[in-house]
DNA sequence: CGGCGTTCCGAAAAGGTTTTCGGAGGCTTT
DNA sequence: AAAGCCTCCGAAAACCTTTTCGGAACGCCG
């Protein structure tokens, strides 16, 4: 295999040996290279073939240090590990690298002494802007130290309502999972919910509850907080057939949940989704293409979400810095457990 | 709330203004500011209480220029929606960020020409070493750029033997996973494995094969390649079952393949694991600990992974560089589906 | 032929930090 | 008192690129 030779230790080529190898100033090269006119095509041509020659690449600090700007940014999670933080990370990283900018990520695992340390390092990189990624949609403080570039926080808002924060609409997606379930002809629908301490949980029961009284329904049973895991959905799905033996459609707060309600349905035999119709959250494809049936879950469009962060972010930093919480659609998808296959 | 003020627009404070307000020159600012001797306690005092007062931040710009370092590495995935890749990434950011590096990240979506921009982008910025990671463990093509920096790959192994690689030991966890289903008193051991077409597939077979004969034994019927999915779990554990019933064990592929197998176990009325023993690979928590009984699995140690390349890359760095494949041990996690719980 | 406009090129400054080296001052020794 | 040493500080160069501005060369018009 021709692969080129890596010459370790010879520093990389600089515009001032392109100058010279093209017999022009630096100042003509540099003009040349970035496409300035008062440059003739002859010159241009011989500097680009210096350039390519050398396999000149331009030195983005030096740049950076000249123009105040460094075309990158920090991406600070707070819980890497989670799941929800890696799309918005993707989501983010796509819009940004569309945009010739690079990105920092630092992960504070959730500590806070971390995330100022990092927070320093990111400044003292002269990043030009930042994304704050939470772990969960609860508020989270906003940053400790002076930061005089601007922030946007993304999942979980910031407490300070001055600051721009881009968050999941679960208020809405509650409302869009119960108008589907309507929409697939259950009347009797109960909500298995997740850790009533998120709230997450708890603004989805809210839509959820709105979208039934708008319907002139009521929710069966009582909202049953728990966790977010399988097991939960299990024993709480078999509490809710003992006392509620008539439900025809059952709302999960996560697809974990979904999965483990799936499980005690078909050990009690009822049929998902003739006699039952199941809907999880979060749309996790490992979780919901792996059941039987496919599972109905609602996406929170995270990645989207990221995106609109990073644009968020670029539209404050070089334009007017936007204030105030925003919120990204959810949308469902349908798939076996409340839809039979056509 | 007390949050301190953003100044926008007014820009960062510099060395110059430290040294002003300190009434020393810049020179010595220096040295006070970064523990140089040949200033006097005094001095540096005066220096270190101006720097503080102004929230002097020194530009990471300015000094990577001169010092031909910059602190930052590249950390180039070539798929981080899958699962594989965030562990390692967590790994390596834990290991540069205890050593004051930041990392860019940058995602190739697994195509060549976003991957070639990347890598110029990053060694545009002087990035001081790069990491791929790769997206299954089979060889991949080595960077295609001239790069004068030092790369390590981690999952994937670059193809070209010269480059330094760091990956999972496969083979080693093949066998360890048998070897912890003859401790477990199982005899007669069977295979569902995931997609052929995976190095990491064929490996853990050679190395599950080897420690079935190491121990006298013979595999259940012929190793079953398929997906990495649950629905080919299902599948194929019924087909097991139909043609080999006396098998007591069942080596899965993913812990995905595994949570199909217990699906049809149970379905089968066969327990688990007094009947039959079920082990999964990649210890992946959501599905390990949601199944019931728990799931036994072998964790491939990604962390550790991501971590080991950052150490190689560091020595690289600044000393000489390793070549060659090196591979990170696994580990089995005993959970109920293979022991008892106590 | 002088003046003028046009076109192209180069010198130099700027951006912020680190390092080197020389200089200033104080103190000790002969 | 002269010489020498030590301590502390500052001037200046270096890193690499971009931009500004002045200057040179050339063609054209009066």
């Amino acid at each position: 295999m021709a692969r080129p030779p890596a010459p370790r230790g010879t520093r990389a080529a600089t515009l001032t040996d392109v100058a010279r190898l093209a017999g022009v100033s630096v100042a003509t090269a540099s003009k040349a290279l970035n496409g300035r006119n008062h440059v003739s095509a002859v010159t241009r041509e011989r500097v680009m073939e210096a350039a390519a020659q050398l396999s000149f690449s331009p030195n983005s600090l030096a740049r950076g240090l000249l123009a105040g700007r460094t075309g990158t940014v920090g991406l600070l999670t707070s819980d890497l590990v989670g799941r929800f933080s890696l799309p918005i990370l993707m989501g983010a990283e796509d819009a940004f690298g569309a945009g010739e900018m690079s990105v920092f990520l630092c992960d504070a695992r959730g500590d806070a002494i971390r995330e100022r340390h990092h927070v320093q390092a990111l400044l003292s990189r002269r990043v030009d802007g930042l994304i704050v990624v939470g772990s969960s949609t609860d508020p989270r403080p906003p940053l400790a130290a002076a930061v005089d570039v601007p922030v946007v926080y993304a999942y979980a808002p910031s407490e300070h309502p001055e600051d721009l924060s881009i968050v999941p609409d679960n208020v809405g997606a509650g409302r869009m999972a119960v108008e589907h379930l309507i929409a697939c002809g259950r009347t009797r629908i109960a909500h298995i919910s997740g850790d009533r301490g998120y709230s997450a949980a708890r603004d989805r029961v809210t839509g959820a509850l709105a979208a039934l009284e708008d319907a002139g329904l009521a929710l069966v049973g009582d909202v049953a907080y728990g966790t977010w895991e399988e097991g939960w959905g299990r024993a709480a799905a078999s509490m809710l057939l003992d006392r509620e033996p008539e439900v025809d459609a059952i709302l999960c707060g996560s697809d974990q949940v979904a999965r483990g309600v799936l499980d005690t349905l078909r050990e009690r035999g009822r049929r998902v989704p003739e006699d039952v119709a199941v809907m999880g959250f979060d749309d996790w494809q490992v979780m919901t293409t792996g059941a039987r049936p496919q599972l109905t879950s609602v996406d929170m469009n995270l990645e989207e979400l990221g995106r609109t962060a990073a644009r968020a972010l670029f539209e404050a930093i070089d334009a007017e810095h936007g204030r105030g919480v925003r919120t990204v659609q959810c949308r469902v998808v349908v798939r076996g457990s409340t839809a039979p296959e056509a």
